[in-house]
RNA sequence: GAAAGUAGUCGGAUAAUCGCGCUUGAAAAAGUGAGGAAAGUCCGUGCAUCUAAGGACAAAUCUCCGGAGAAACUCCGGACGGCGUGAGCCGGUGGAAAGUGCCACAGAAAUGAAAAGCGAAGCCGGUGUGAGCCGGAGUCGGCUUGCGAUGAGCAAGACGAGCAGGGCGAACACUACGCCACUUUGCUAGACUGCCGAUGGAAGUUAUUCACAGGCGAUGGUGCAACGGUGAGGUAAGAGCAUCACCAGCGAUAUCGAGAGGUAUCGGCUAGGUAAACCCAGAUAGGAUGCAAGAUAGAAUUGAAGGUUUUAAAGGCUGUCCGCCAACUUCUAAAUUAUCGCUUGAGAUUAUGAGUAAUUAUAAUACCAGACAGAUGAUUAUCGAGAAACAGAACACGGCUUAUGAGCUACUUUCUUUA
């Protein structure tokens, strides 16, 4: 779980980074991302990992924890997020059962496309 | 040694680096952090709210016996039935003789079977008829023993028949008549007897088949199922047929057992299935909804409600009835908050005692996940057959069911081999 300030928590916020409909896609996984504004200090992420992807919960938290893993690999090595508000990662069933070694490069080569 | 059965165990380990939830702490830090099924949500509970209060009914749940348990579609020990060579396994197992319903297709008939003839011919005897078979009156022709060649011929009098002679008789003077014998003797004829062939088809007899009137409910066929089963006796043929043996079922008595039930004897003589259809009997229990239950706090306005109108119908009170309730309409207001519920418990581990066991009593020990976009992770190395099956807590507990890799342990059974 990442710290506290990077959470994307709530009902509204979710709705509202989906809204603008600026995703990417790689590898089964997506990403979206939200509005870009400069009182912010760091981006909120949210995981999603819906049922459809997987029956099984075992399946699904696996890939939400390689996915969680990735980036806090990354905000430790401080990569600029360039001020964006909120980024959503929506792992697919293509996603399932990849090793963290592939997980990590597809997310690396998402975040590029943020600039 | 092989193949099985039952019970149990295990559910990756160690180290390094980088991380996360919760608790304690001022901080540093320390402690702790998924399962045997956390799953399915199929049962039973605690807990919470609602059903104004209440009464009755319906609906609900359960169903061999004893015990355990808060309770249970729960567990333990038994009974009974079924399966297995066996160790063992499986079974929601009251009542179908209170009543109602249903039983497709097939079948004559499916429950008022209390009856039927379905099989081109059910089984059975009787009466009638007499088709066929059998039977063989009558007619015609030929032949007759031996030798020989089945001829020509020769020889004999064997063979059968008749008459006389014999015996016996209830017949009797004799004759006649009936029966027996026909060995011996005499006589007669040669087809009357006999044999063969052809023709002919009378009487008689004959029914599994035809006709009529009956007996039977066995057999065949249908079906999950045909009103007990198998065998014997019995009968014209048959039948639980007031006949028998064994078995099933029902009832009574005796006896063993705490009970389910077991055993023995006797009796009458038989009652299709379905109750996971309604139903009947007994037992239990208010019902419904589930922690997204629900409770509390707070913001410059309040009360989480107020206001308006007036008697008719509709509606409401969680299935029905009783009983009870007047109706209509609208304004304003923080839910994108926090805390509690929330984990100390019908708990866990260990020891001792009780009990066949389920379980239980006592003592000691420790506190052992509690999140809310939701922690329990990632990488590397070593071990390992192996980047290891099924699988992720969300209020809690007791069960059941289902999923599950590779092993290990104990006991038991059957078969085979060796001593």
């Amino acid at each position: 779980m990442l710290p506290k300030n990077y959470r994307l928590k709530n009902k509204h916020a979710f709705t509202a980074t989906y809204k603008i409909q600026n995703s990417f896609y790689k590898n089964g996984i997506i990403m979206f991302v939200g509005k870009k504004s400069d009182n912010i200090s760091n981006p909120k992420i949210g995981f999603v990992v819906s049922k459809k992807t997987h029956k099984r919960a075992v399946k699904r938290n696996r890939l939400k924890r390689l996915m969680r893993e990735s980036i806090r690999l990354i905000i430790k090595n401080n990569f600029d997020f360039k001020n964006t508000q909120s980024i959503i990662f929506v792992g697919k069933s293509q996603a399932l059962g990849k090793s963290f070694d592939e997980i990590d490069n597809s997310i690396k080569l998402l975040l590029k496309e943020i600039n």
